[in-house]
RNA sequence: GCAUCCGUAGCUCAAUUGGAUAGAGCAGCUGGCUUCGAACCAGCAGGUUGGGGGUUCGAGUCCCUCCGGAUGCGCCA
């Protein structure tokens, strides 16, 4: 932002007037600038002089007219005034309105880089091999590739890793059971290692021996445990299976050839998926288990050799202060565990990867297994990189995605609810919405070619689902109802869209925004869209530290809605005044470029015309 | 049993992190297309923020307590 930003302006005269009438020790006081909720308020509020006055033993009010007594607001501000229990009130000239709205006209919209260019490693969407992808994978991607895209845009490189499960007793058992299958890996479908993987699962659970003792083996799906009851019991299946993983560490080339060849068939639908989403994730930066299997003695010897670890019951466990329960990092049976596995993974983010924030976007319910991993890491200082910073470890943990009766989503037969499914039926549903629309003549789609249309389409059916996703809070479980989120209409991914596909239309129609045009808000719904505007690189900022999407949700949906008003209430192209209308384009086009850019930060396409 | 989280309009969700009269969308009702795209707009109605107490200029937000719900809890991932 430059000098020309009326809100820094006023936020500097507002600390100079504090320091001035307060003197010593209120040289930095921030005056809690606001945008006003309600514009007969105003246009911002500064919300410092209730503190203060606890601070000074004065009435707030009193506060606040010496701070307005010694204020220079300049050209700024035409009227101030206190309200209530000590609120001062401001409302900005257009003129400072508009000389912001050309200070933010570029390309980046305001938005500044964050303080640190360093790694930042994401940890998501996290597949099982051998499993099909569903909804809770849809949250891991759309959630972790919008906070991804928002830290780009500030300037971090960014490292998207899926923490692939592609180790222990669960794959060795479905390798087993594609061999009993006489399935041929050459040819492999995802379909054939689904079913592989149930069928192991279902051996196992005939087998009534050992039932409680091998209750694990399928316990979920890898970081995002599945709520399906999980039984097996086979022994001798899992006898077996223990064997081939033997084998496999061994490095037996058939087993490995076959492992591998399981892991491309399952990560080749996986990248078709996320492609499809528009999921800006690659095979390049995977890691999986099986790429910390060896480092994984390594990591319990160094708890040991640090005297964090100790031995319980042949167990070796990591114990926290604060908690009663310890974290066990190898079992009895000399076993590792996935705390293991994150431990490593930890140490070779930051020490490998020198990133300076490492972020796990998983189901919140792994809570407490983060909080333990998080704490124990720091017991070593594998939260620092190499240079000594120490890394930022957050988890953002994201609810249950429920059906509309309001439990865990499941088709018909009970399983979890495929992911391709999902997204196929909502690119069907845009797509035919957008089809019909233009079968009118006086439709802007009208006549375009089936191809476009479906590009349209599913621009439309991906915005919804995405939408949908990151509009609420992250950490809720939300409903997912397909009905509710292709209705486009109301609070929508395709009504962010359809704002978007009018300006530019209006733009075409227009030849674009003429030379020389400047801002200059006349109508109140001018001011009020111009000053939204404005709040553009806030919101950006926010949602980068808190890594909450659903403020920039929030923020483009009344930047949408605001436009909504201003198109209704204002002529653009036929308006006489042509510096107006001018200036009513150029408006235009800074709305569209910042519904645009917003949409892209959360992974959403806006097609020109829909 | 212990721990964590949640409870806001009929439904689905917000609330700038302690600020003014708690806001949106859906559903309902009333208006608005021979006029820049009606996937829209303007308006009406809908609330004891689960109950009760406390902290202070001020509480949906912080503390205590009760009620209701979800989740997690040593050898799964």
């Amino acid at each position: 932002m430059t000098t020309a930003d009326p809100i820094a302006l006023i936020d500097q005269s507002l600390r100079t007037a504090i320091h001035a009438a307060f003197g010593e020790g209120f040289e930095d006081v921030d005056p809690i600038l606001r945008e006003a909720q309600k514009r007969e308020f105003g246009d911002w509020q500064a919300n410092v002089a209730m503190g203060l006055g606890k601070r000074l033993g004065k009435p707030p009010r009193e506060v606040a007219e010496a701070i307005l007594e010694h204020v220079d607001f300049g050209e700024v501000v035409t009227e101030s005034s206190i309200a209530g229990p000590g609120f001062v009130n401001l409302r900005l000239a257009p003129s400072a309105v508009a000389k912001a709205l050309l200070a933010m006209d570029t390309k980046d919209l305001g938005v500044i880089k964050e303080a640190s260019d360093r790694t930042v490693a994401i940890d998501m969407v996290s597949v099982n091999v051998a499993k099909r992808m569903h909804v809770g994978h849809l949250r891991s991607a759309v959630i972790g590739d919008a906070i991804a895209r928002t830290l780009e845009r500030r300037g971090r490189t960014v490292i998207r890793q899926n923490h692939l499960g592609d180790w222990g007793t669960p794959i060795a058992l479905v390798l087993t059971q594609l061999r009993a299958n006489g399935i041929n890996l050459d040819h492999v479908t995802l379909e054939d290692l689904d079913t592989a993987y149930r069928e192991a699962q279902a051996n196992a659970k005939a087998d009534r021996r050992g039932a409680e003792a091998t209750n694990r083996f399928f316990a979920g799906s890898h970081r995002l445990a599945e709520l399906e009851a999980q039984n097996s019991g086979a022994d001798e299946v899992v006898a077996a299976a223990k064997q081939d993983l033997v084998r496999l560490q061994a490095g037996d080339p058939k087993l490995h050839d076959d492992w591998r060849k399981m892991i491309d068939c399952t990560l080749d639908a996986v990248q078709e998926t996320i492609d499809l989403l528009g999921v800006r994730m690659r095979r390049d930066s995977d890691k999986g288990e099986s790429f910390y299997n060896s480092q994984l003695s390594g990591v319990v010897d160094s708890f040991l050799d640090a005297g964090k670890a100790r031995e319980d019951d042949g167990a070796i466990v990591v114990d926290f202060p604060e908690r009663d329960r310890p974290m066990i990092i190898r079992k009895r049976d000399g076993g590792f565990l996935y705390a293991t596995t994150d431990l490593a993974a930890i140490r070779h983010r930051t020490h490998d990867l020198a990133a300076d924030r490492i972020l796990y976007i998983v189901d919140i319910r792994q809570r407490d297994h983060f909080r333990d991993v998080f704490e124990a890491s720091r017991m070593l200082g594998w939260d620092k990189c190499q240079d000594g910073t120490a890394a930022e470890l957050n988890h953002l943990g994201f609810g249950t995605v429920l059906g509309a009766n309001g439990k865990p989503l499941k088709t018909r037969s009970g399983t979890n609810a495929s992911l391709m499914s999902l997204i196929e039926e909502a690119i069907r549903r845009g797509t035919d919405a957008v089809v019909t629309r233009s079968q009118d003549a006086s439709a802007p789609t009208h006549g375009l070619s089936e191809q476009d249309l479906a590009g349209i389409g599913r621009a439309v059916g991906i915005a919804a689902i995405k939408y949908a996703d990151l509009s609420s809070d992250a950490s809720k479980d939300y409903v997912f109802d397909m009905d509710r989120m292709v209705a486009f209409e109301g609070d929508t991914g395709p009504y962010l869209l359809y704002a978007h596909a009018r300006i530019c239309s209006l733009l075409d129609r227009a030849g674009g925004v003429p030379e020389g045009a400047n801002f200059q808000p006349t109508d109140p719904a001018e001011k009020d869209l111009g000053l939204h505007l404005l709040g553009y690189a806030k919101v950006v900022h926010q949602v980068s530290d808190s890594l909450e999407p659903h403020h920039l949700c929030g923020y483009l949906h009344r930047l949408a809605g605001l436009f909504a008003t201003f198109y209704q209430q204002c002529s653009v192209l036929k308006v006489e005044d042509s510096d107006i209308r001018a200036s009513r384009l150029r408006l235009c086009d800074l709305v569209r470029r910042v519904l645009s850019d917003g949409l892209d930060l959360l992974g959403m396409a806006a097609p020109k015309r829909m």
